[in-house]
DNA sequence: TTGTATGCGTTATCAA
DNA sequence: TTGATAACGCATACAA
């Protein structure tokens, strides 16, 4: 049952101290240029009132923030928890803080946060991917809020990029897929709408097919949303249906195990019956048993090098560069040779 | 190579739309108090304009942010990722934004992420588990900033938690494996410095020990650092000791998941020789093979309790209650008897 | 080395 | 229904 104090201000701490704010103002930010007397006094004082400088006050006094934002679709993936936490970590050895949001793949929610983020000062932006409301562009030029986009490399896209070619990617593991025999192949599919990673690995896969002489719409293409189950329920579909494909692609790891484990629950054994193939090289990738042939993507390295441009980018005023990072496929266990039975 | 104009500002509006600054700030807050014909001329104006509101200036002005501020050890733990998903989505049910921040574990990143939410003006804050600086809780105080311990339900604290006993939890699970026969048992632990529940975790088993009338100094006890391989190796050391345990414990899923790794590469059979147990129960656990046994922590359903009692306390000042809810053991099949040989 | 005074962008009180 | 204007807490140019 405490009163309620109102919290200290620059100004409580420069009475308490017999000074004036502009002595404890700089007390806090150019310790320097204040007399050791005088300082340790002030320090003192900041202690014992529990002060703490007020962010927004500070901000707009000094126009700046040091803050940068990153918008993801949700931290519940390894993929953008991961590449999160190097990004953040790169940061503060820049001397900047992240601000987080996540969206659930929600483009609404994502502007919202967008917005939220921009408000609160934050002096650029982490996107994933490209696609979105180009009304939302607009905003971020009128508000001065560089915006860098990762996850995605689009080659020949306008904006300024930091990631890896989704459907090159693929369009390399579907190769090696279709050159060890597959001819009936599908894909279980992260929900392609408004996201063009998702649309970007489809069609990769489409692309192999039909270099290979393939029909690539015979790739039999089912969506499913993001977890375990819905992996393994959009598997056990694809195994009922009139022709069996021999390789399953899935849009992520996360599907991928639950395909994989769904394949177990049905005693189909993989790879010899069917192989499996994931995209992300997560550590469930590895754990997984059998171990699971994927795409591995430089989720980390990421992170660090936007955090490195985006911190020159305020600090310098550096224009970034887009960098095109490699994701190589990762041969392990869930690939096989085709079945000859088929054809 | 646009110009780069200044942000606009209220003013900016006030002016474009021919009215005062009061009006331009009733249409965002107050439409109603406003005449059509205004509110949609302002409307204008803001979209023209690409105008976004200052989040320091609301919030000092209105002394108030709806924000409240959630700071975890890392984002790359699935149970942390998990539970702040919870969180933020309730929060935002009840009008609330969310600020993360992660310290690696350490408590001087800690205080400084403590310090920064509380600058940024978060009217409340969630914390993981309760060990941490007295310092640190009377500068709060000072702020008029409330915290609540999630993670962590430990009987009689006096600050108000919501979360599990972990000591509890891992009594019932150790209890259980006595009676499989295992005499010998290991334990491979997070880091116990400054972690409160890796602490109980240790505790709770020794406790197990004692009560089943076995010594609990003769628990194998092993420090881990947090990632799969770390898991591995420590289980490695301990299959390579004078005493091989028939059970070995971790601290979490994610060093059980490594441990079981090892084993397989091993050719040590699970759970025929040795007997592996995890703790949290994310996915991981479900997609090891052979499943991991291991105590089932209701990581969603914290964080959502968390945000209401936040939301209530902000909002209304309703005062947190305590909330202890259940991590039960939840066996699959790296759990067996102990083997006979032994004694 | 320290103090004074002004402005930052918004809300809210009070008048009109 | 609208407009003036005083806070809000801090940084900083300038003066002392």
């Amino acid at each position: 049952m405490t009163v309620k104090r109102p919290t200290p201000t620059l100004h409580d701490v420069a009475a308490a101290a017999s000074v004036s704010t502009a002595t404890v103002s700089r007390c806090l930010n150019f310790p320097d240029q204040v007399a050791e007397r005088t300082r340790l006094n002030v320090k003192r004082a900041i202690n014992d009132l529990g002060y703490s400088p007020n962010f927004g006050a500070k901000a707009m006094a000094a126009r700046r923030t040091n803050t940068i934002g990153a918008i993801i679709p949700t931290m519940e993936n390894a993929i953008f928890a991961r590449g999160l936490q190097a990004f953040q970590d790169e940061l503060r050895r820049h001397g900047f803080t992240m601000l987080v949001a996540s969206t659930s793949y929600c483009p609404d929610i994502e502007e919202e946060q967008i917005r939220s983020l921009v408000a609160r000062g934050a002096d650029a932006l982490l996107l994933i991917g490209h696609e979105r409301d180009p009304e939302i562009y607009r905003f971020l030029e009128a508000q001065g809020v560089p915006a860098l986009v990762t996850w995605a490399f689009t080659p020949g896209s306008k904006r300024p990029s930091i990631g890896f070619d989704n459907m090159a990617a693929i369009y390399e593991m579907a190769t090696e897929v279709i050159k060890l025999g597959h001819h009936q192949l599908a894909l279980i599919s992260a929900e392609t709408a408004m996201n063009d990673r998702a649309m970007a690995r489809h069609q990769g896969i489409q692309n192999a097919m039909t270099d290979a002489g393939l029909n690539p719409s015979a790739l039999q293409f089912i969506e499913a949303t993001y977890a375990i189950e819905d992996g393994a329920k959009a598997f056990e579909k694809l195994m009922q249906s009139q022709v069996r494909p021999t390789a399953v692609f899935c849009g992520n790891d996360v599907l991928a195990v639950g395909a994989l484990r769904r394949a177990r629950e049905m005693n189909i054994p993989v790879p010899d019956d069917v192989s499996i193939i994931g995209f992300d090289d997560i550590e469930l990738a590895q754990v997984a048993y059998p171990a699971l042939t994927t795409v591995h993507v430089p989720h980390r390295e990421m992170g660090r090098r936007a955090a490195i441009a985006l911190a020159n980018l305020v600090k310098n005023g550096t224009p970034i560069e887009a960098v095109e990072l490699k994701a190589r496929p990762v041969f392990r266990e869930t690939l096989g040779p085709a079945r000859t039975t088929s054809l």
